[in-house]
DNA sequence: TAGTTGACACGAACAGCGTTCGCTAGTAGA
DNA sequence: TCTACTAGCGAACGCTGTTCGTGTCAACTA
């Protein structure tokens, strides 16, 4: 599992009928699987527990997923599927930019800590993700970034994303349903936590206790990605070679 | 296993001196385990294996340690203790912090994948990674950066360091060598994966490919430093409440 | 329409994992 | 020397991903 190799997609991008006898097919069986994740988390995905679901045995699933790695690669895709990509406006495009990439953290945050297996998968080979990647650059290119800083820069956004959907996700039990008092129970524990510490030791975390761990709206992520933008808008002259 | 719950430590910030017998020690076990993700990738890594380099049954390590997890923690606080801190310096603080983040993310690289166990773990609470945020609230502080500025940015920079050391990781392979060989193949593959992609869905990335797979020295890592630094630079006057 | 074929379904099993139970054995204190 | 305690440890439990061999039904051929 999670072993580096040559990137490939399994799955065919052009369109691929299969034949289904007793209603058992691969898309059925992502969805069933992504519902799973969405109520009970991703810990408690397992093929057992999906053949279940569908009332068979976990071995029928493998006619049509090669693995369990397969499996949470079609999940990512699946979710980066239900993305709109919006058409770039040089005069817009920062805008457009951080609505796109909120949307995509959204996206996420719905199905549970899912920004988990995302964050392992270092490299995007699936469709979605690569539409995704797509769109960030055009829309970083509508900007006037010279190619090397857009190259770059898609990496370090794609990844802030993710990092904060996993963030935003750990907040919430694996159930899902948004739950602001167990979200606040858990904010406020690592406050404690920080504010607990041998200020001798820690004297700025202890200090800062607060300032770490706030947490209003989407205020934290949004920092993050005007500071990533402004990084990069300074960034704009920089040559390669 | 990676359940969010309230942050603690397991193992006593002083020092608590253990009895031991036949010379197994929790020092011990967390050093054999080190090798082990070394010598042979995290997957690599089970309660068994440990053991039998020591010599010995699985259930042993349980005396020393409560579970997998609690190893993983204390293998990362390990690696997180062998950094030296500098002495935040004013007119030199970006420089003294780049170099501090470098040294932060070669100390992982030089442990195999173990960043992969690093970016599971989305909050430090062990002493060495509370020390590594410590340095870095220092150094923003000392270049005169906003509380909450330093506080969100520690989160990001820290985010950075660790996802690129996983890249990097994950370039070799699980032997821990660098064998150049090795990586060159594997980006020639990710290259060569974004070129062959059909063009009239993905314009850009198959023009960008090259630019996208760009991996000389440390310049990628450098470059995203950077955008970090200027972007902060550009939010410190931003105000909060 | 009857027969054949082949892809799909699936129970059972295997190997490996983290972890626990309860017995063994050796040391420290009385 | 005897006793009490604790670390060590083999065996087992329950879980995981995955494979094998067999069963079974739908669709094509004659």
């Amino acid at each position: 599992m999670t072993t580096a190799s040559t990137p490939t997609w399994p799955g065919s991008f052009g369109a691929e009928p299969r034949r289904k006898r007793r209603a058992l097919s691969r898309e059925l069986i992502v969805e069933t699987a992504l519902t799973i994740v969405d109520t009970e988390g991703l810990d408690a995905l397992n093929m057992r527990r999906v053949a279940q679901e569908l009332g068979t045995g976990a071995a029928s699933l493998y006619a049509h997923v090669a693995n369990k790695d397969e499996l949470l690669a079609l999940l990512l895709d699946r979710v980066y599927g239900d993305l709109d990509h919006p058409e770039p406006d040089p005069d817009r495009w920062r805008e457009q930019a951080k609505e796109y990439l909120k949307q995509q953290r959204d996206n996420l945050v719905s199905h549970g800590d899912l920004a988990r297996a995302a964050m392992i998968q270092n490299i995007p080979t699936s469709p979605g993700a690569l539409d995704a990647a797509e769109t960030m650059l055009a829309l970083l290119r509508a900007g006037g970034l010279p190619e090397q800083v857009c190259a770059y820069a898609v990496d370090v956004i794609g990844l802030y994303v993710v990092a904060t959907a996993l963030e935003e996700s750990s907040r919430k039990g694996p159930g899902g349903e948004p739950d602001e008092r167990q979200a606040e129970a858990y904010i406020g524990g690592v406050r404690s936590f920080f504010a607990s510490l041998p200020p001798e030791r820690y004297p700025l975390i202890v200090g800062m206790a607060g300032a770490l761990t706030r947490n209003v709206g989407d205020e934290r992520f949004d920092f993050g990605l005007d500071l990533l933008f402004d990084g990069l808008v300074a960034q704009a002259g920089r040559t390669f070679d």
